[in-house]
DNA sequence: AGAAGTAGTACGCGACACAAACTAAATCGG
DNA sequence: CCGATTTAGTTTGTGTCGCGTACTACTTCT
């Protein structure tokens, strides 16, 4: 009864890519661990998307807030971690800085470059935003006793770690 | 050493919200179950989005086709799927249908409804496209032994479950 | 038959994302 | 120091996406 050292359902023929929850009446928990990730981010993202519209942001708007939180960044830089294209970094901060979120500041060291920071508003915003967003995921893991929350943790760190970077 | 009934950490102050993955070269793993939940999402649906513009196909698109492997139902019932508006349904589908992927059929009930279905061409390129999603998320959880599949489904489970409707 | 509800479309708007072309500043090789 | 190249960022044009409103056509209710 050794656990088999294959996964142990990744060919599993028609997985639930769609990202709707299955309306089955009786059996709708994912069949494959593969189903039970995506079906997971979709909910946690369709969460994160509801919170930032309620707060009249998108969801990258809410990541390049968030990213601001620690850092100054460049437009390049700020493309890197969203995965943009840098042209479209451009409209992303005017729309920001047209709203007073975001405070474009020349860079002291590079007469081409220019820093990103957030402005008092831009912080409160996120603030709260990001407090909210925790707030409904913290409230989709109540179920999960303590012992769960620490699998939990543990399993997504060995997923996240080959991606770190 | 008993585990604490609260959950250990809801109320952490600054949880990385951004979808970023930590640059911190040592400690990057998620501090609280929350952070883990969403870059975890953040890192499936990058890799789903990736294979989606692969096959020059946006995400909705995707989960449109997905819906209509193993159903034909109206624009209204898509919307509701896709959490999306009635009218943006029909910008959707009529994309979908110039690159003949789908198909519009009435009703044959009811006069003002319209059927969606897949076309052949629709259905190979969904069935490609999900293979290689379930492939590279496949690949994520490569790293898991058996038993943390099943500690993984089981987990998604208990979070799915009370939202399934 | 007439009133009310329902399914879908049309239109206008803005956000978003890309690619290609462009400007200006830094850096490199000699 | 000077020209060539690289780099940071913007501009412009195109297309997707999503919403709200208004509209048409068909059903259903009474």
């Amino acid at each position: 009864m050794t656990p088999r050292s294959t996964p142990p359902d990744a060919s599993d023929p028609a997985p639930a890519l769609d990202g709707r929850t299955p309306t089955d009446p009786a059996l709708d928990a994912p069949r494959t661990t593969v189903d039970a990730l995506v079906q997971l981010s979709f909910l946690v993202q369709g969460m994160l998307a509801r919170v930032a519209t309620a707060h009249d942001l998108s969801l990258v708007q809410v990541r390049l807030l968030g990213i601001l939180r620690d850092r100054r960044p460049g437009m390049l830089e700020l493309a890197r971690h969203l995965d943009l294209d840098k042209s479209s970094m451009t409209g992303l901060v005017a729309r920001a800085e047209k709203r007073g979120l975001v405070r474009r500041e020349p860079s002291p060291h590079d007469g081409r470059a220019v820093l990103v920071a957030l402005t008092p508003e831009g912080r409160t915003l996120i603030d709260r935003c990001a407090a909210e967003m925790d707030a409904r995921v913290a409230e989709l893991t109540s179920p999960l006793s303590a012992g769960q929350h620490t699998q939990l943790r543990t399993l997504s760190a060995t997923l996240l770690r080959p991606h770190a970077g």
